[in-house]
DNA sequence: CGGTGGGTTGAGGTATTTCAAGGCTCGTGG
DNA sequence: CCACGAGCCTTGAAATACCTCAACCCACCG
């Protein structure tokens, strides 16, 4: 659709070894580039690739059919999506930002993992982790309150995204909301108060770049 | 704890059949029985078995740490649960009636995994369709209605546990409103309006037992 | 510059929770 | 055999956390 692709067989098949630290074996590589807003692949379309954000950030969502909206990850640099069991993908994604991504054609991984016990656990390792993710979320969005979803969100992202103590959010607070069961409304409103109480502070006024302040304070919000 | 045991260990290595249809490799089984209401066991545990629901019902879930609680999963005569990639449960796991499981060692299991490949994808299989499980859910509890995840509740069970035309839940109120993120009273109040609207009935004064009337009515309410 | 895409904040509305009362079933013990 | 209490469920009324609607601000961009 808006694949703006820049297509770039990589040589060094170095996305494996991120893979859950695999074999040397040859791969099909590429690299592509999604502007902000493209759509990398659609919930329930065959799963052709999977995917690693070089550098930009990715959301993966699903939608109801009256527009509700439920991202179930973000994935920054270094993350690894797309992976399916089934050969279906079962979320949307969609570049947050100006995004570059690297793939791999799934049916040569699976392939690969045919003969490869390395390459094996290495899926079983990824799939395990993002259940884990998936089974925290699921605590935060049926029993947590919004304070406590908002602080859980920062700390989330103050360990995959801060450099040099300030957290450069590449999403909006819509995102964020779509994220955490809320309206952005109440993500705003909760990080007002946080700041309020002198937990955080932003940087720039496009609000986006956040300095924890207090971190064990905020930590006391994440039940 | 109340580990009311009964251990049997069993010479028929049919769990492994279970388990994707795995190799015919000799494994330690046991069936053990649980009284209701009895952890099989606990969050953050060593997970040393891997279990199966022969007869009954459990219940996994979290807790946070003022006591609000958010059941993951429902397992029920057939299920595997309590399988972790990495060594330890992330959930606690309670005997909801009296239930008898059949359990193998995990180590035992992650060793023949290593060297046969069609037990390596049954454990891969199971790990992601636990977490479409968990997708799935995310997008209830981020975005859905009360009645909304009510009939989405129903329609659930009604695939995993309706016989002769009725669905026996051996779960209470409150274990039901933990799974879908509300309170009991709301759960008693959208199964009345349900029933109100001709879509469900109630079998003997339980309130346990219910008939669908009305599948594609009760379908329209899950979007 | 005007418009568009965020973001914040206030006021009011509402879905769900909280609090409370009452009913039914079942097991236990007098 | 009946009384009693515990557990579970329903229903009503009141409270509230979060949502909706709306106004406004600011930065960015063609």
């Amino acid at each position: 659709m808006f694949v703006n692709l820049n297509a770039t067989p990589s040589t060094k098949p170095k996305f494996l070894s991120e893979l859950g630290s695999l074999s040397q074996a040859e791969i099909a590589l590429s690299e592509f580039k999604y502007r902000r807003g493209a759509e990398v692949f659609g919930e329930a379309e065959p799963a052709e690739y999977v995917y690693q954000v070089i550098e930009g950030a990715i959301r993966s969502y699903k939608l109801l059919s009256d527009g509700r909206r439920q991202i179930g990850a973000f994935h920054l640099a270094g993350d690894i999506f797309g992976l399916e069991n089934g050969g279906i993908h079962r979320f949307t994604a969609e570049a947050i930002v100006d995004t570059t991504v690297r793939l791999v054609k799934r049916v040569s991984l699976a392939h690969i993992a045919e003969r490869d016990a390395t390459v094996a656990r290495g899926l079983l390792t990824m799939t395990a982790s993002n259940l884990k993710h998936a089974e925290d979320h699921m605590l935060l969005l049926g029993r947590k309150t919004s304070l406590e979803r908002v602080a859980a969100f920062l700390l989330e992202m103050d360990v995959r995204l801060t450099a040099a103590g300030v957290m450069a959010l590449p999403m909006s607070r819509r995102d964020i909301a779509d994220y955490l069961g809320l309206t952005l409304e109440t993500v705003s409103r909760a990080l007002s108060a946080l700041e309020g109480q002198g937990v955080l502070g932003f940087l720039g006024q496009t609000q986006r770049q956040i300095v924890l302040l207090d971190r064990p304070k905020l930590a006391e919000f994440d039940l």
